[in-house]
DNA sequence: GAGAGTAATGACAGCTTCTGACAATTGACA
DNA sequence: TGTCAATTGTCAGAAGCTGTCATTACTCTC
């Protein structure tokens, strides 16, 4: 598992992930070729796009991998709970561990900036929410399977992961259109939306309660 | 207005609209060039790409028309019902406009089998949920005027408008997935899923009810 | 209705992303 | 050490997209 072959992979692929991102915050996406890329690593360009099949994939290696996390500990975790309150748990129980598996990457300063580049990036935020679509579908087989439901049938768990989803989306976006550089921050903001979601979709709209 | 230059500048922009819209559907998206479609209307490349900025934008065009005329719709409204009733409520009040105003420009038939292929394709659908994403962001605008809230200080028409577009497009997935070809099984499928909205948000998951 | 002015188009050269093919290198393992 | 397989580099090239400039086509005025 750890050979030398396998190390040296493990080593390149994180340069160039760190060097793109780099590249990336500071130049922008668009601007910044592969080629500059390649070159602060010192690989051919045909050996970068053997790693990553697109100039996108390595910008949004991380954000996959932050996702991926999530999704682990939702299937983890125990059955019973009802569906919203259990996702909202498992957000706030992940949080952590993420922060810890982005720094053994990357520095965390540069994946908030590079978060922010994602969100103004029209095609970098295209194939995020792509990804981010992906990850949805299999929430949804995913909640479906706890709640012992046919996700092809019953539209309930679409409908609750599209809207969590949904909501999630708008939190991160609005947080770093702010130009948030806290976690903190963000999780305070995520945790607002979520509980606001309930109240929005219940109506009662003509006061403030 | 309708002079003779810009009675032809509409015919080749629909024209190549056509065009690539049967390219696309007839043998992918991916594997068809845009030499292939300036071929068929017999223009130069250089000419396709001043009335589109890119590949996408010519596939996504008559569903951006789409969005656009409901957003519209939703502006001209009067105010006072509750957000998401009105939402659906115009949903519901412009399927009719819509269907026509897309007949005026390609067959339908043409069209939803577009919808398709924008839902299979990974390129495209990125594309297509990055304009979604704008349309969102305008609807918030509305939402918030039309209630009387600060879209930046209160987090509710966003996380409704988050709530509600994502579950229109968990609709129109579903329905694409299963090979949809009638206007009338969308409607349907969009109806029954947004009255599920509030159900699955509010709970009670244990039994069907 | 002829001619000046402007908008649209075509032709061409060039950049960037990405792919296929094959040779060269390097680590794994007997 | 030598063989095998994985990784990489080099090269050629397709496709998307852009800038430039000459040419064509329409419009508007006189």
């Amino acid at each position: 598992m750890t050979g030398l072959r396998e190390r040296k992979k493990q080593r390149t692929r994180d340069a160039l992930i760190v060097a793109a991102h780099e590249l990336f915050v500071t130049q922008g996406y668009d601007a910044t070729t592969v080629d500059q890329i390649v070159e602060m690593v010192d690989v051919s360009q045909r050996t970068f796009f053997r790693y990553f099949a697109n100039k996108e994939e390595v910008a949004l290696f991380v954000q996959d991998m932050v996702s991926t996390i999530f999704y682990e500990a939702v299937c983890a975790g125990p059955p019973g709970e009802p569906p919203l309150e259990y996702l909202r748990g498992v957000l706030d129980d992940t949080w952590e561990a993420v922060g810890e598996a982005v720094e053994a990457l990357t520095p965390l300063d540069l994946h908030l900036k590079m978060c922010q580049v994602i969100e103004t990036t029209p095609s970098l935020l295209a194939a995020h929410l792509r990804h981010s679509l992906l990850m949805e579908e299999k929430l949804v087989r995913e909640v479906a399977r706890r709640t012992g439901v046919d996700p092809d049938q019953d539209p309930r768990p679409r409908v609750l992961v599209a809207a969590f989803v949904g909501v999630m989306r708008a939190a991160v976006r609005q947080w770093s259109m702010r130009g948030g550089v806290s976690l903190k921050a963000a999780r305070a903001l995520t945790y607002d939306y979520m509980a606001q979601l309930k109240p929005a979709v219940s109506g009662g709209w003509g006061r403030t309660d």
